[in-house]
DNA sequence: CGGAGGTA
DNA sequence: TACCTCCGG
């Protein structure tokens, strides 16, 4: 179900590597998916996510602040890209999403009422991201001195444009869409703690870096080859696939074939889906996208009075403990700075 | 998720 | 140093 089978396929050209290999890098962050991330795993052990006195959910600023420090001290440079308008044939996807958090939200509450203990598991997939929350966690970035990106239509495609255009060195993403846009460097499991629950149970996981052009290689197709297998076994905007094929299937079908006209006609696109896989194609293979220069992105510029605004007055985080991290913050940009200046002379 | 503080 | 558990807001 969904592009994420893909990894099966793509398994031996998956590099594990550790966070140092990042030092350095540029990696042009999906900030939904980060932010997700967040209000997902960052929940006491009862489903509560993190609040202020006045009630309003914090998980997603702890996550985002603790993160990019850590990032940052690593040597890691961060642009995040967050979604605009959604392309009008994401709606059934965009349902489908609502449809299973309202779901889980039922579980969430059975569980509860049954006086289930760890509620954890099910309050994740609860997890509602608001126009409130976008805003705020712009308005952090900018305090941090992180650069972030509007985009005009999908974050993974602007992402993956940063990195074609050579500003970004990775898109940094949990999903694997971004190679659909041409994205040529991906990185996953972009964390400190190098521990993740996977279906319960924590495991050790380490950042994954997947290029482009060795997907194609490896798969010996090319790129409408490669948006043609995700869309027979499905993605945001054909949430379903092709009943009964997947992966396997589907990969062995795009092989066979030369003309997608054949593919489309065999698997019975038309019997599945209203919109032409044209459409769909084009869209994968040209996304709206905003034109960014590289000097137009600056790291570092971090403003502490508004860090310590939002953090602590608004939404009464530790003031010693965000000091602290802000310290350390700047510590990092200093060190930074003065790498580069090195790097200016030796080079220049 | 990541930090802090504990134990072996 | 590795690992565990609880807390943060």
């Amino acid at each position: 179900m969904g592009l994420a089978e893909i990894r099966e396929l793509i398994k031996p050209v998956i590099k594990e590597v550790d966070l140092s290999y990042l030092s350095g890098k540029i990696v042009a962050l999906d900030a939904f998916n980060a932010l997700y991330q967040f209000l997902a795993a960052i929940r006491q052990p009862d489903g509560t996510p993190l609040k202020d006195s006045k009630g309003r959910i914090t998980s997603h600023l702890s996550g985002l602040f603790y993160r990019n420090k850590n990032l940052i001290e690593n040597g890691i440079k961060l642009i995040y890209v967050f979604d605009g308008r959604h392309p009008e044939f994401k709606k059934k996807e965009q349902e489908l999403r609502e449809e299973q958090r309202k779901k889980m939200e039922e579980k969430y509450e059975i569980a509860k009422e049954a006086g289930e203990k760890n509620l954890k598991k099910y309050a994740e997939f609860t997890s509602k991201l608001d126009y409130n929350m976008i805003d705020e966690a712009k308005e952090l970035l900018k305090a941090m001195g992180v650069p972030y990106i509007q985009a005009p239509s999908e974050g993974e495609a602007e992402a993956a444009y940063l990195v074609k255009k050579n500003i970004a060195d990775f898109v940094g993403s949990q999903d694997y869409d971004s190679l659909l846009f041409g994205g040529t460097r991906v990185v996953r499991n972009i964390t400190i703690s190098g521990k993740r629950k996977i279906r319960g149970v924590e495991v050790n996981i380490s950042p994954e870096i997947i290029e482009l052009k060795d997907v194609l290689n490896y798969l010996n197709l090319n790129q409408e080859k490669l948006i043609i297998l995700a869309l027979v076994v499905g993605t945001d905007y054909n949430p379903d696939g092709i009943k009964g094929i997947g992966i396997k299937k589907a990969y062995e079908i795009v092989k066979k074939y030369d003309d997608p006209e054949k593919i489309f006609n065999y698997i019975n696109w038309d019997k599945y889906y209203d919109i032409s896989w044209k459409e769909l194609e084009k869209f994968f293979l040209d996304p709206p996208v905003v034109d960014i220069n590289k000097e137009d992105i600056k790291f570092g510029e971090i403003d502490e009075e508004k860090i310590r605004k939002i953090l602590i007055d608004n939404h009464d985080f530790s003031e010693e403990r965000v000091n602290k991290s802000i310290e350390e913050l700047k510590k990092s940009y200093k060190q930074g700075s003065q790498k580069n200046l090195l790097s200016f002379f030796q080079n220049g």
